[in-house]
DNA sequence: TAGATTGTTAATCGATTAACAATC
DNA sequence: TAGATTGTTAATCGATTAACAATC
């Protein structure tokens, strides 16, 4: 008779447990602790992480939990080890491949912005269904024809999808993406995308921001 | 004897008691209802709102009932008429005025970009310190010199700000908008910013989406 | 050692979902 | 009327915060 429930065996299993609203703060954590490393501090307390990033220390501190115990009592955490610990986690260690699907003005804005690569991120490829940008390059990065997605996105192993195409496109182009293997997206395009389970999708919807704050005007 | 707690008597007290998770999926209703508009349907049930953003129909009645009786049973919601509501709840049918401070790489390519107008917000002014840019214009948005921010604010009546300057800035220039009597900001910086309680910020952060997308890759 | 801070448990808070009587 | 769908209550689920013994 098999046991009630399994360990813990694989990533897929653990990721369920993981609140996502930890995943997210855990990047926050690399990024103060990047600004700390610079400053050449060693030591950190979990008051003082919290207060950088207007959170609760004891969230900080069950957040890290949930991965180990990477704290010393009486003393804090260590800067640069917990970093590292938290990038390894996170596997923004091993540099995640990205493509464009969409080279339109946000697609542009996006390439020449540079954000992704200073973070370690690499913008592999891109791709676009307008004749007069395919084969040429922006900020370095070559235009293919969406034709070739499939194609070029095994060949050059992309981790990550950034959808920026227009609206009406958005659904088929991801379907695309799902076949060729795309297991991540991070969606520009305001409207919702249906995936399979497997598949990971962000969303950052400029307009949604906007009106929601707009509720917020006294 | 005061009675123990006063009735919902304005839109501060109102707002405290109204999720936020339920102000950024009510502008998600209000696009469907847009689409579902442009293609002439005259009712929509909460089933199908639901199942077009991935969501569950009782949340969709529940966060409808925040503000009142919409819809009617056995029939669902008269399209039109729940999209105009919604728009007077969020505010957003009276012409939201923005203002964009750091036309950057990023800066400009939201100036560009063109999704803020289209949604029925105004980009009304821009702002830099580079003296080359200050005194020209971007996609029709004149740039004025940050100097001027708090002048122009005011003069402007500028609603919201939209914040793109260079991470060792952010929380000078967003000191700046407050003092200029700015209640809510749009912030594209990877920084977090203290703001007094009134004010509402809205984070947009690439990298950490990009960061914590990578977390999920098998 | 005395002081500080962790990891963790229990308490609180908030948000989502299921179920169904009321209503058209 | 019969069928459909709302508004709302109760149950569930998940996330945050407070508190403190254990530890350096």
């Amino acid at each position: 008779m098999p046991e009630k429930r399994r360990a813990l065996s694989n990533a897929a299993e653990l990721e369920r447990r993981i609140p996502k609203a930890v995943i997210k703060r855990l990047s926050l954590y690399s990024r103060v602790l990047q600004n700390l490393e610079i400053a050449q501090r060693e030591k950190v307390s979990s008051r003082e992480l919290a207060a950088q990033l207007g959170l609760n220390s004891a969230q900080v501190r069950k957040d890290l939990a949930h991965f180990g115990q990477f704290g010393v009592p009486g003393l804090g955490y260590y800067v640069a080890d917990l970093r590292r610990n938290i990038k390894g986690i996170l596997g923004t260690d091993r540099g995640v491949r990205l493509a464009l699907v969409g080279v339109g003005n946000l697609g542009s804005a996006l390439l020449s912005y540079g954000g992704f690569q200073r973070q370690g991120f690499q913008m592999i490829a891109a791709f676009d269904s307008d004749r007069r940008k395919v084969g040429s390059s922006r900020a370095g990065v070559a235009i293919h024809d969406v034709g070739d997605l499939s194609r070029v996105i095994r060949v050059e192993r992309v981790d990550i999808a950034v959808l920026a195409v227009p609206v009406d496109h958005a659904q088929g182009v991801c379907d695309s993406l799902v076949d060729a293997g795309i297991t991540a997206i991070l969606n520009f395009v305001p409207a919702y995308l249906a995936v399979p389970d497997h598949v990971k999708v962000h969303y950052v919807d400029l307009s949604i921001e906007i009106e929601s704050l707009s509720y917020y005007l006294r």
